[in-house]
DNA sequence: AGCTTGCTGAATACACACCTATTGC
DNA sequence: CTGCACGAATAAAGCAATAGGTGTGTATTCAGCAAGCT
């Protein structure tokens, strides 16, 4: 087969008003394309259509028109001409292809939007609104274009990847190691209205904002896997992007019900979204610090598997209405801990069961396989195979007891459950009742947590080696008390382990006894993106010090350090950003919380740049009057920034810093609170900027001499009476502080003029998930306050 | 007049239920 | 074959758990004031 022909593409529009730009009034000025074929990293074409003439870019064909229709038509005949198999971009969804069609109709051209290959078939757009409680609440629009999968790459990393913000920015930061700049709307159109040379700028801009989606299609490996699961599940791949886990369990169900001439009934409205059934098991967490190594027991894949053991399907299940009329003998039925009745596959093989068999076995497979492999391109195929059919597998339970699904089932998802919580109880059981010192064992086994299907043992043994031997041996021996496939697996040995709750740890992870492979957290901090990366930050690096170098004065200190500098408000502001994900629309909220009344405010102030449903909304925390609700002192980072707003270092110390702090160190450190919390590091506090707002509206500014901020009035600008004779070291002192704040400001400014990938040009940039711009903006500020402060001397 | 006492409303503290976000498996 | 009006159905894996914030009701503390006493 020929490989696919792949498209790459983003346009620029001039003065974005409003939400979306306003079709009738902002016209499309730029597309740049971007043609590859599926392996290659070498373009087949690159070329930018502009509007206006543009100066010309080496290894691009730049296109330039006179009228907009002719940039829209050019472009039609560019698709027509390149008939890609796919399209791709960044929010083409959303944005770049609902725009240029609402466009092509506001100027009445009609024979634009025939891009599909039906001939004569229109382009169809539908507004579509997408929502489970995997992915939350997602709009978008169904665009249909015959014959060509459009594959939207935020669409993509959004299902796949779990991040503090999806802008193409941070993402190609994220996954590239490069950025991208981040140019406002307002000046797109300056760059429009200039010259030759400003439009060649903006086509540079928007070229690259084609060329990156397509480097994160190649390094993602999206073509391959999203092409393995629509094969392995059976549905096209753009219901892997625009709909849920459910319709592909769905399919295979189709598939393998025609096989053996089922059907299947259309249920509708049965059971309601209330009823539930009971989950799995969390055991007890013993927290605390575990400083002999955890051995770690896991069920391989628990719930296919014992769908697989008992036989669990829709076809098999016997209730108590088919049990009076069949009297089938108790030999040939499983009866489940919840109580529900399956035939044995002797009498009906179920249909659930087999496609999990023919699921995993495929997986192995595609992991033998994968292990064999050399080829990098044969490797990313085999690495797409395995990930696909592992997540199918494992949705296939949730299916049947998703009540508001196409076909639910809870006898059977219940079952699974139940099997599941009586599994992980008896391993509890077994492995504390066989290794024991009356068994002849060193030391008493002792199971200090598990959840759903897995147990952390401690063996008591003191070493990694010894540990892996013993989990070895109780995964064995357990395994042997199941029905096949049912099987424990010793997995891997934490050491040192420290377990703070439920569903939280941390831990060295080690599966061979020479080596730790990583540090291995869980829950926690870390790995939460609702803390701000400061907390992070210093969650990450005081578990470093523990975990890695045991230095835990080191870590202490760090942590002092850290909160001491906050309070001297010498934290950079890109730190202190939290960030959380607006769920639902404004009203639909039953309390206020501080991301859901910023995003309302910026609404109000700007419509186009506020953040809609199923956005992350990015906040700092800012002063305000004493007992004033959080969600009143939340603020966008840039609004701060740029009117010098102060935040609240005390807010960050109290609510963010010291519970994920003090929870690490109370089982390591005596007294943590009285060490980390309230020593002489947070007395000093230095004074925040005055706010224009409130009080200090009514103050009046004051000189203060420069040497020892005594308020001066009369004729001396500069300093005060007792000052007076340290003019020189003074004026030395302010000199060589703007010299310092210029050369920070000039090094910042040239790293975003790399990033920009021009050392010659200015920098456009204003993008939030950038520490370098916040940086970058400051040291601007302090540049400019010092500069004042100099002129103050040449009176 | 100056002090104490008792009252009252406001401010504060605290426990509790509930909502929201997010993760683990 | 296309465009338009109208109506109906659409689709959504699961539960367990922690933590932070808001709102509410109740208890406690405190400042301010008037009355009473010396």
């Amino acid at each position: 087969m020929a490989p696919f022909r792949i498209l790459s593409f983003d346009i620029e529009c001039a003065g974005r008003k409003g939400l979306f730009p306003e079709p009738t009034h902002d016209p499309v000025i730029q597309i740049a394309n971007l043609v590859t074929l599926q392996g290659s990293d070498r373009p087949l074409v690159q070329n930018v259509m502009t509007l206006k003439s543009c100066s010309p870019i080496v290894g691009v064909d730049v296109m330039s028109f006179d009228t907009e229709r002719d940039v829209l038509l050019a472009w039609r005949d560019f698709i027509r001409e390149i008939d890609p198999d796919i399209i791709i971009g960044y929010n083409i969804c959303k944005f770049d292809l609902p725009y240029l069609l609402e466009r092509a109709e506001v100027l009445k051209i009609a024979e634009f939007p025939i891009l599909g290959r039906i001939r004569n078939s229109r382009v169809r757009v539908r507004d579509a609104t997408f929502s489970s409680r995997q992915y939350g609440v997602r709009e978008s629009k169904e665009i249909t274009i015959e014959g060509r999968v459009q594959f939207d790459l935020l669409q993509a990393v959004q299902r796949d990847h779990k991040l503090s913000s999806y802008s193409l920015n941070s993402v190609s930061a994220h996954f590239l190691g490069e950025q991208k700049e981040d140019v406002h709307h307002s000046i797109i159109s300056d760059l429009q209205n200039g010259t030759a040379e400003t439009r060649r700028r903006l086509a540079v801009y928007c070229l690259k904002d084609a060329y990156l989606p397509q480097r994160l299609l190649d390094k993602l490996m999206y073509i391959y896997n999203y092409v393995e699961m629509a094969r392995v599940t059976g549905v096209p791949i753009s219901f892997l992007l625009s709909r849920g886990q459910s319709i592909k369990v769905l399919s295979q169900l189709l598939r393998k019900a025609k096989q053996k001439y089922l059907v299947i009934p259309n249920i509708k409205g049965q059971g309601s979204a209330s009823d539930t059934f009971e989950g799995a098991t969390v055991l007890e967490a013993k927290a605390g610090y575990y400083e002999k190594p955890i051995a770690t027991l896991d069920f391989a894949s628990l719930y296919p598997s014992i769908m697989m053991a008992y036989n669990l399907c829709y076809c098999t299940l016997v209730t108590p209405e088919d049990a009076r009329r069949l009297n089938l003998p108790p030999e040939s039925v499983n009866k489940t801990p919840s109580n529900e009745t399956f035939v044995k596959p002797e009498v009906q093989k179920g249909i659930l069961p087999e496609i999990l068999e023919e699921l995993i076995a495929a997986r192995k497979r595609a992991k033998a396989d994968l292990k064999e492999a050399k080829d990098p391109f044969e490797r990313a195929v085999l690495d797409g195979r395995q990930l696909a059919l592992k997540i199918s597998a494992n949705s296939v339970y949730g299916f049947t007891g998703a009540t508001v699904g196409q076909l639910p089932c809870l006898e059977i998802s219940s079952s699974v459950t139940s099997y599941g919580r009586q599994m992980i109880e008896h391993t509890k059981k077994i492995v504390e009742e066989k290794f024991t010192t009356t068994a002849g064992y060193e030391h008493n086994a002792e199971v200090v947590y598990g959840d759903t299907d897995s147990v952390m043992v401690q063996f008591g043994v003191p070493t990694v080696d010894a540990a892996m031997n013993l989990g070895r041996e109780a995964a064995d021996f357990i395994s042997g008390t199941f029905t096949k496939p049912i099987k424990l697996e010793f997995e891997k040995v934490y050491f040192p382990y420290l377990l703070i709750s439920k569903k939280r740890y941390a831990g060295l992870y080690w599966t061979n006894p020479e080596k730790f492979d990583k540090m291995d957290t869980k829950g926690i901090e870390t790995v939460r993106r609702d803390n701000c990366l400061l907390v992070k930050n210093l969650v990450t690096e005081s578990l470093h010090k523990i975990l890695i170098d045991r230095d835990v004065p080191g870590a202490s200190q760090y942590v002092k350090n850290t909160i001491s500098d906050l309070l001297m408000n010498r934290i950079d502001l890109s730190l202190l950003v939290i960030t959380k994900g607006l769920t639902k629309t404004g009203d639909n909220y039953a309390v206020k919380a501080a991301h859901v009344e910023l995003a309302e405010r910026m609404r109000k102030r700007d419509a186009a740049t506020a953040p809609n449903v199923g956005d992350r909304v990015p906040y700092v925390i800012i002063n305000a009057a004493k007992g004033a609700k959080a969600y009143e002192r939340s603020e966008d980072p840039i609004y701060v920034l740029e009117n010098n707003i102060p935040i609240d270092p005390q807010y960050y110390l109290d609510n963010q810093i010291s519970k994920p702090i003090l929870r690490i160190f109370d089982p390591i450190l005596p007294n943590a609170r009285k060490e980390l919390l309230q020593g002489s590091h947070t007395r000093a506090l230095s004074k925040s900027t005055p706010s224009n707002s409130g009080i200090m509206k009514f103050a009046k500014k004051q000189l203060s001499c420069l040497g020892c901020k005594a308020v001066i009035s009369g004729s001396n600008q500069t300093l005060c009476s007792h000052c007076k004779g340290r003019e020189a070291e003074l004026y030395c002192k302010t000199v060589g502080n703007v010299s310092e704040l210029e050369s920070l400001f000039g090094r910042l400014w040239t790293q975003c003029q790399e990033c920009q990938g021009s050392l010659h040009q200015d920098v456009l940039c204003t993008s939030r998930d950038c520490p370098i711009f916040y940086r970058r903006r400051k040291a601007q500020k302090d540049m400019a306050e010092a500069k004042l402060q100099l002129d103050r001397w040449n009176f």
